[in-house]
RNA sequence: GCGGGUGUGGCGGAAUUGGUAGACGCGCCGGACUCAAAAUCCGGUUCUGGCAACAGAGUGUCGGUUCGAGUCCGACCACCCGCACCA
């Protein structure tokens, strides 16, 4: 028998598995179904370790559950809009489409050399144009519900490029490419409704036990849900009113001033009769990042006084009113009533600016009084507030909320903002309306759709081709047939990605959805990817399940009933010292004093830290090498062995060679062991040596299938390595009766349990053990419950909490019996000698206590 | 600052959820095979003492609950991640 082979023998699987179509969706059936899906890449041309594992965790649960019994959908997409085939068509030369769709095929041939079970007739790729007038479809369906609006916001303009540019696109407040200062600009764009949802989104997180605690905390934080009330003061001298929102109503007679944002309309207002006013907000709107603080710390609190005054709603007292850059528009209503002594950041403002401070709240007895620079904000006693005085917090709330009737009322509000999702970019799927000086806004008739984008654009300028393309960008309007102007904004791509689940269930449908399609799949039964998704992509997905509930394409509220979020992939940095540049792992070797040096000339390499593998540093691994030199099933076994997929992996080359070993050793013991015939009689008894094979065997099911069920894959792997071990050292001579058989059962059970992780060798085990059909088809093996209870009990004796020794007893033995076995124990004896034995605790099957002294 | 997580041999990690700490593997040590090396196979491997039987210590630190704590409770330390002027 040859060795092990992998590139042949995994290509010659991949071809039959492809041949008999074995991946293939499976219709409707008596059999459950089950939605198996991973976060689609983006294709960026090769595939990365990252890619490999996700993949890998995705597909062992796909093919798990086909053994079990499962229709499985396991699809595959492209995420193909994004910046980075702009930046390539601009850097290289070369078209974003033609980039895009020639990595997608790099990437789907990658993708198929590991060997994943994907019905590759559900791809979806976000740039087609199918997709695209689905996309568009829905788009205006969410449009006419209103569910999408269009509104002037802030953007990042840079001034010498002259386009707009995404928040990871400035750094330090300069442009990326440019380095020029990048300005705040208003300009109109696409929102979607997120916050109508807001509380919806919240709160549905109770319910969604299978995710991770740690992502729904991150949503929790990102909706930011606070409770409290809005509050009317009216200035003095005219009769404008400015409304606040507040968390802490029960305060207000610590309030000492009133701050306003930047951007409030009444900070606007004075700017235009007050100099001081206008430049401190044209020094806010030129610096986005002045708002960044982080290590500015108080004095980074800056502001200016209007001269405006507001009466104090129970005072005689007037308050300053201040612009103040600590204020965001975008919260509450821009506007705060400050209370230094029990909020940090108005202490700080007020101390800067040698503003009162006015305590109301008495820390209760035990308590200490913060430091003079530090707010109080914990529970207490109201005191010098007229008629809250004596009130606990709460309390006071509530009755400055009563006694101001109508100037105030509870309000909830979020941190969570409307979704921007228009990007003024070429490379994304256009907003499908037209501009008609006429009739204004007006949808893309649907027998239009979908809005592709022009092939015959260049990037050699900066800015948005579509705006500079006149003969894409003039149409005449749908409505009354003058000339009017396309919209030239496109969508975020988290627009794509936010329901490109659903269309997988029935890819090639002429409309968005197939209700019976999606309600039988739907919601996806596990998700799995980066948890780096945790928050935009899977709320924008929570928040378009709800959309596309609303408008009528959907009968449900959440996309995803599992989510998994799998650790990253890391390696070692390595550095030459000399120059300090990153070296790629090939190019470094281990000396023999564990030290490296760079394999090319001998110069030392200084090891750095495990990072995530990054090609900044070049501490990357290339799947595409490994899948070549080990082949697919050692790159997917190495990946869930020894670490649990939440925990990041540390990629290592012994790590990979000792998977690569395994294979070979289980390679070899298919060739040298002799189980029995196919299909043979189960004999009617088994000598004690294939007895205990057999418990092994049957253990095994059952630990490896609670493994993957829970996500332990590393330990999955463990159970099956014990289980390849008491086989490898399974001798059938020497085992008596029933050995052979035992052992038949035995090496056929290790290939179906591994099949999930290991798809190729186990197909070929499979057939070499003389099976026909493949193993990826065939069932989950069952564990004989007889072979899985413990036949003997091993019970620890302790004498006072400390192991003395163990005794041997069958399962269910009586307290009494035990208890004599163990005081039998010479090394109790000798323990206890001299000892008055006080107590002793049983507990049947499992431990002894004597307690003595 | 707020929120979340993690901490166990030289290393990755197990531990049936309060009952023998270190499964499985990597590495290392010893042995077999070989002229030799690699590969492979066998044995050992938490630390300290002891030839051994065995004894003592041990799951970030300190304390507590318990017959018994890696696991539960309290305080702290370190590292990692997310959010961050959210009123």
């Amino acid at each position: 028998m040859p060795g092990y082979k992998p590139a042949e023998l995994e290509a010659k699987w991949q071809q039959a598995w492809d041949e008999a179509e074995v991946y293939r969706t499976p219709p409707a059936s008596d059999a459950p179904d089950r939605y198996v899906l991973e976060m689609l890449p983006y294709p960026s041309g090769r595939i990365h370790m990252g890619h490999v594992r996700v993949y890998t965790l995705g597909d062992v649960l796909a093919r798990y559950s086909r053994a079990r019994g499962y229709n499985v959908l396991h699809p595959m997409g492209w995420d193909g809009f994004g910046l980075p085939a702009e930046n390539a068509a601009m850097e290289h030369g070369v078209h974003p489409a033609k980039w895009t769709w020639s990595n997608i095929e790099t990437m789907r041939a990658q993708l198929r050399s590991m060997g994943l079970s994907y019905d590759w007739d559900c791809e979806v790729a976000t740039c087609s144009p199918e997709y695209m007038r689905e996309q568009q479809r829905l788009f205006l369906k969410m449009l006419n519900a209103g569910l999408i609006y269009r509104a002037e916001a802030w953007a990042n303009w840079d001034p010498v490029e002259h386009t707009v540019l995404a928040n990871e696109q400035v750094i330090d407040g300069r442009g990326w490419r440019s380095g020029a200062l990048i300005v705040r600009r208003l300009l109109p764009q696409w929102f979607f409704r997120i916050t109508r949802y807001a509380g919806e989104l919240l709160e549905a997180l109770d319910r969604l036990p299978r995710w991770p605690e740690r992502v729904k905390t991150m949503q929790r934080n990102w909706i930011g849900r606070s409770e409290g009330a809005l509050m009317r003061f009216q200035v003095v001298g005219n009769d404008q009113e400015v409304e606040v929102f507040t968390t802490r109503p029960d305060t207000i007679f610590g309030a000492t001033f009133i701050a306003l944002s930047p951007d409030h309309p009444l900070s606007r207002t004075c700017a235009d009769t007050n100099p001081a006013v206008d430049a401190f907000i044209r020094e806010c709107t030129r610096d986005p990042g002045r708002r960044d603080h982080d290590a500015a710390g108080p004095a980074g609190k800056t502001g200016v006084d209007t001269g405006l005054h507001v009466q104090h709603p129970f005072l005689e007292r007037s308050l300053r009113v201040f612009v103040a850059d600590y204020v965001l528009m975008e919260y509450g209503t821009g506007a705060i009533f400050a209370v230094p002594a029990h909020d940090q950041r108005d202490l700080d403002f007020a101390r800067a600016h040698q503003l009162d401070v006015a305590p109301v709240v008495e820390p209760p007895p035990g308590v200490e009084h913060p430091g003079p620079d530090e707010a109080y904000v914990g529970d207490g006693t109201l005191v010098n507030s007229g008629f809250l005085d004596g009130l606990d917090v709460a309390a006071a709330k509530q009755a400055v909320i009563d006694r101001l009737g109508t100037n105030s009322k509870r309000s909830v509000q979020y941190r969570l903002h409307d979704w921007c999702a228009s990007r003024q970019r070429y490379w994304g799927c256009p907003v499908p309306v037209i501009f008609c000086p006429d009739c204004g806004v007006v949808p893309v008739p649907d027998s239009d759709l979908p809005v592709t984008l022009p092939d015959d654009v260049r990037f050699d300028q900066p800015g948005n081709p579509l705006e500079r393309h006149a003969v894409w960008k003039t149409v005449p309007c749908p409505g009354c047939g003058a000339t009017a102007e396309r919209e030239t904004q496109t969508l975020d791509t988290f627009v794509d990605s936010a329901w490109y689940y659903y269309r997988y269930t029935s890819a090639r449908a002429e409309q968005p959805l197939e209700r019976a399609a999606v309600t039988r799949w739907c919601p996806t039964f596990q998700y799995v990817g980066g948890i780096e998704h945790a928050i935009l992509h899977l709320l924008y997905a929570r928040f378009f399940t709800r959309a596309l509930r609303d408008i009528g394409e959907l009968p449900f509220d959440e996309p995803f009933d599992g989510l998994y979020c799998q650790g990253m992939v890391c390696h070692r940095t390595y550095r030459e010292p000399a120059a300090g540049t990153w070296l790629y792992p090939e190019e470094v070797e281990v000396t023999r004093n564990g030290g490296f040096r760079r394999r090319s000339d001998g110069v030392p390499v200084v090891a750095g830290r495990i990072e995530k593998m990054s090609k900044s540093r070049r501490n990357v691994v290339d799947p595409v090498d490994i899948i070549a030199t080990y082949g697919a099933d050692v790159a997917r076994l190495f990946m869930l062995s020894d670490s649990p997929p939440e925990r990041d992996l540390e990629w290592t080359t012994a790590g990979v060679e000792g998977a690569a070993r395994y294979l070979q050793r289980i390679w070899r013991a298919f060739d040298e062991l002799e189980p029995g015939p196919v299909d043979a009689v189960r004999p009617v008894s088994f000598a004690p040596a294939a007895q205990a094979l057999r418990q092994a065997t049957h253990r095994t099911i059952r630990a490896v299938e609670a493994d993957i069920e829970a996500f332990r894959h590393n330990r999955a792997v463990a159970h099956l390595r014990s289980l390849s071990n008491a086989f490898l050292r399974f001798d059938v001579p020497a085992a008596g009766a029933g050995g052979a058989w035992a052992l038949r059962e035995a090496l056929e059970t290790f290939v179906r349990l591994s099949a999930p992780l290991i798809p190729h060798l186990a197909e070929e085990l499979w057939q070499r053990l003389g099976r026909v059909g493949f193993v990826c088809q065939s069932a989950w093996p069952e564990a004989d419950p007889e072979l899985t209870t413990e036949t003997r009990a091993t019970v620890a004796v302790q004498v006072n909490g400390k192991l003395r020794g163990t005794i041997e007893v069958a399962p269910g033995t009586g307290e009494a019996d035990t208890r004599e076995a163990a005081l039998r124990l010479p090394n109790v004896v000798r323990a206890i000698e001299g000892a008055e034995v006080r107590k002793v605790i049983v507990v049947p099957d499992k431990v002894v206590n004597v307690v003595a002294r």
